[in-house]
RNA sequence: GCGGAUGUGGCGGAAUGGCAGACGCGCUAGCCUUAGGAGCUAGUGUCCUCGACGUGGGGGUUCAAGUCCCUUCAUCCGCACCA
């Protein structure tokens, strides 16, 4: 056969028919289908983008041959970082580049055969669509939902510029080796905090793999304690948060993340020199390395003394790295006799050591002693036992509104301002009189300018376009500046699912009704790398679309699914500079799309991926065309056997059952695994079964196959007389009569180990079998005499006979 | 450091607690062909035969463990400004 004949030929067939249009009159029948969209950072679809959108087509195939009307759209997630770095690097502009990318990915998109809907394609980087995502940042922001704070950037003082964590290599600067430090800057967020909790309970209701779940569980961090308020002898006050409110009474210090307001103000003249020293010293380390339990512990005394609220005692204040001003209330107290860090920083500092807990059994276990137990030196709490304790203190403090029970997350807001020019420019107006102002919806989209000096010098490239910048007020008219900075791209894919099915719509995002009917996605297929991240921030869309009225689900992905990673043939990541990538056009070019799409099917677990070989390509290819010499030959009846017909029969609608469960299930590599089988079996029948009877079985065959090497397919179907596309014919069903035997061998165990294999009538119960199992001369001798104590019958497998 | 995973023949990988290694690669042999890097058929976990041993290591639960529990080792991924 010639692929690339065929290929074309199809494609084209398709195209000019629509095939793969979606009907949006049939939206009841809907089946979504959603790969995680490219981002065109290449010229040249990869390897990944091939495993991701191959085999995940062939899903989408097989649930519109079982009736469904499948929605499958594909576009490209184009602003971004590279884009630019690459701008900088070469003087092309990110806009050039991108298009320019996004036309070769499509032109092979659209040679690898999948059934995409072309008529829904987007770009997050056209005007058409960021002008709603700039309406979405609005809506947020009218909800409460989107707000101003400092927060720290990664700074790079030679390249006088902020750095992306990427680009943060070993503290340095990956450009030029500058020490980066952690500046703070007014920034843009989006509270998700205030879906925490939902976002934690809905987890429940949703078909993902496990694993994610329990990703977004600990990255979510729910932890249930208490609020404690210690007052300082300047008055301020501050909160900590602790899960041991029972180990009030053991707190020998506190301490300030050095980042927290309050340090500067308290920190005594004495100590200012060194607090200085330990804030900057603080500001090179990243949160990773600041809760690493392994490195020693360091901080410093602000000189400030606060009163713990439930014995008045006086406690010293200090800053240290190990607590982080983006968790809790940005303070924690001291415990060094119940924790493990606070011990180890105590020592250190030559702070003291107070017990108030010791275990149930009364013994006075080595000190930290982190485990429950019971109170003591606690007042009048002494005795309780830890969950009592806890209770009951934060009542008291309650009591004296010194705090009380609070439930704390470890999620953060998600911060959405870029420095950085190839995004959505954030529609903010900052006025001089009335302060931060939205865009009035009518002026959306507020669009990117082309010319603007992308030369890294410490303002956002989109701060020094003059003719964007200076704008008047929209409340007040005196002259104002826009927000120089740009989305976070995550915002633009934390809802491109919502557009596509309405992806041409000019008067809103998406129209609400349509959306409620297409909506969720049945089959999201993308990298587990976005579990924390990009599937969490579109949950969270979701929930705030949701309470705006716009949209009537609470989840936008039913069902989910990861598929793994192909790495280099030497086993580790493809990068460019270990030389080990793999050019999915060299294949393509060589064996075909079909052929490369089923190879990628057959050679990996989907969901593990694994090292690329050459070796089992061929096999594949091999294997097609053995299909195809069987199915297109004559199939002369030389002698007709009962034995073999049936057989055949069981062969096919084994297949058929097996595949139809692991085309389901993702797990393609068994599916071919059976259809193999199947073709093994034609070969050895053929010639013994009725003319018919093979015809019936290549027929079936073919849609069996179809969505797996769907060129192929579609060929063989019309050379065997189809007319219309076989991807309009249905699915094959299984005959379950076709799979009831006559007799089924199962395996003799003597004390687990097997001894021999029976043959029993399928219909035989336990008694049967056990009988037929003792009459068995193999069982006879090896049971030599000995008394079988317990028969154990496993249906359609083995008995085991305990002696 | 925290969080998530993985570990099975020479290789890719199969196994609702029920005959470990489906299917394929590779290898071996036979047939076929003027020819084969084509095709068809058979064999192929390890060890010395009966048999024994085998799913990273060690322990446990069970009639039965790759699968469940404990422990240990090794490797990989994510960690909030890469997408």
């Amino acid at each position: 056969m010639d692929y690339k004949a065929i290929e074309q030929k199809w494609n084209k067939i398709w195209q000019d028919k629509n095939l793969y249009a979606f009907d949006k009159s049939k939206a009841d029948k809907k089946y979504y289908v959603l790969e995680m969209f490219s981002y065109p950072s290449g010229a040249n679809l990869h390897l990944g983008h091939w495993y991701n959108y191959g085999p995940t087509d062939s899903f989408a195939r097989f649930k519109r041959m079982q009736g469904y009307k499948v929605f499958q759209p594909m576009g490209f997630d184009a602003f971004g970082l590279p884009a630019e770095n690459y701008a900088i690097k070469t003087g092309i502009h990110p806009k050039d580049s991108t298009m320019k990318n996004i036309a070769t990915m499509e032109k092979q998109l659209k040679n690898m055969g999948a059934m995409f809907d072309w008529n829904a394609e987007i770009y997050t980087c056209a005007p058409e669509y960021y002008k709603w995502t700039q309406w979405l940042f609005l809506q947020l922001y009218k909800k409460g939902l989107a707000y101003q704070k400092l927060s720290p950037v990664n700074w790079c003082s030679s390249c006088n510029t902020v750095i992306a964590n990427e680009q943060v290599v070993d503290g340095k600067c990956e450009r030029c080796g500058t020490q980066i430090v952690r500046k703070e800057m007014t920034q843009w967020f989006f509270k998700i905090t205030d879906y925490a909790e939902e976002l934690l309970r809905d987890l429940d209701k949703i078909d993902w793999p496990e694993k994610t779940k329990l990703m977004q569980r600990n990255w979510i961090g729910r932890s249930e304690g208490g609020e404690v308020e210690f007052t300082l002898e300047s008055g301020d006050v501050f909160r900590v948060f602790t899960t041991r409110a029972d180990t009030l009474y053991g707190v020998s210090y506190v301490v300030l993340a050095p980042e927290h307001p309050l340090v500067d103000k308290i920190t005594t003249p004495e100590q200012k020199a060194a607090v200085e020293a330990y804030k900057s010293e603080t500001a090179k380390a990243s949160d990773i390395d600041r809760l690493s339990t392994a490195k020693e512990k360091t901080g410093c005394f602000t000189g400030a003394y606060c009163i713990n609220p439930v014995n008045g005692e006086k406690v010293p204040v200090w800053i240290a790295d190990y607590c982080l001003a983006t968790y809790g209330t940005g303070a924690v107290m001291g415990v060094p006799a119940h924790d493990t860090r606070d011990f180890e920083f105590a020592k250190k500092f030559g702070l003291p050591v107070k017990r108030v807990v010791k275990s149930a059994d009364g013994k006075n276990d080595e000190l930290p002693y982190v485990e429950y137990g019971v109170n003591v030196n606690s007042a009048e709490f002494d005795g309780m036992k830890t969950a009592d304790a806890k209770r009951a203190i934060l009542k008291k403090l309650e009591k004296a509104g010194k705090g009380g029970v609070k439930v704390n997350y470890r999620l953060r807001d998600w911060s959405v301002s870029r420095q950085r020019y190839w995004g959505a420019p954030i529609p903010v107006i900052h006025c001089p009189h009335c302060g931060a102002v939205p865009v009035p919806e009518k002026d959306l989209p507020v669009e990117l300018p082309y010319n603007v000096n992308f030369t890294p010098d410490g303002k956002s490239p989109l701060g020094k376009c003059e003719e964007f910048m200076n704008v008047t007020c929209p409340v007040c008219g005196a002259p104002a500046k826009r927000d120089a900075d740009t989305l976070d791209t995550f915002v633009c894919s934390s809802w491109y699912y919502l557009r596509y099915p309405d992806a041409k719509n000019a008067e809103k995002p998406f129209d609400g009704e349509f959306i409620d009917k297409m909506l969720p996605v049945d089959k999201y297929v993308g990298g587990a790398e976005h579990a924390c991240m990009h599937l969490l921030y579109s949950r969270f869309i979701t929930k705030a679309l949701r309470d705006m009225g716009y949209i009537h689900f609470d989840e936008p992905f039913k069902s989910l699914v990861h598929q793994g990673v192909i790495l280099g043939p030497d086993g580790t990541r493809m990068s460019k500079s270990k030389g080990n990538i793999i050019n999915p056009d060299k294949y393509v070019d060589e064996y075909g799309s079909d052929t490369f799409r089923m190879y990628l099917m057959f050679g990996f677990s989907y969901m593990e991926g694994g090292p690329w070989s050459d070796d089992g390509i061929k096999s594949v290819s091999k294997f097609l065309d053995r299909v195809e010499r069987m199915v297109l030959k004559d199939h002369p009846a030389e002698k007709v056997d009962k034995a073999a017909e049936k057989e055949l029969a069981y062969a096919l609608n084994y297949c058929i059952k097996c595949v139809t469960a692991d085309m389901e299930a993702f797990s393609f590599n068994t599916a071919i695994a059976r259809i193999m089988e199947l073709v093994n079996t034609m070969y050895k029948t053929d010639g013994k079964v009725s003319p018919a009877l093979m015809e019936e079985t290549s027929d079936t065959l073919i849609k069996i196959l179809a969505p797996i090497v769907p060129h192929i397919a579609e060929e063989l179907y019309s050379l065997k007389g189809g007319k219309d596309s076989v991807f309009n014919a249905s699915y094959p069903v299984c005959d379950e009569s076709k799979l009831v035997k006559d007799e089924i061998e199962l395996a003799v165990q003597i004390n687990s180990r097997v001894k021999a294999k029976i043959n029993v009538p399928s219909s035989a119960d336990n008694a049967e079998i056990e009988k037929i199992a003792l009459s068995d001369p193999k069982v006879i001798e090896a049971l030599a005499g000995a008394a079988v104590k317990k028969a154990i019958v496993i249906k359609g497998r083995l008995i085991n006979l305990v002696v």
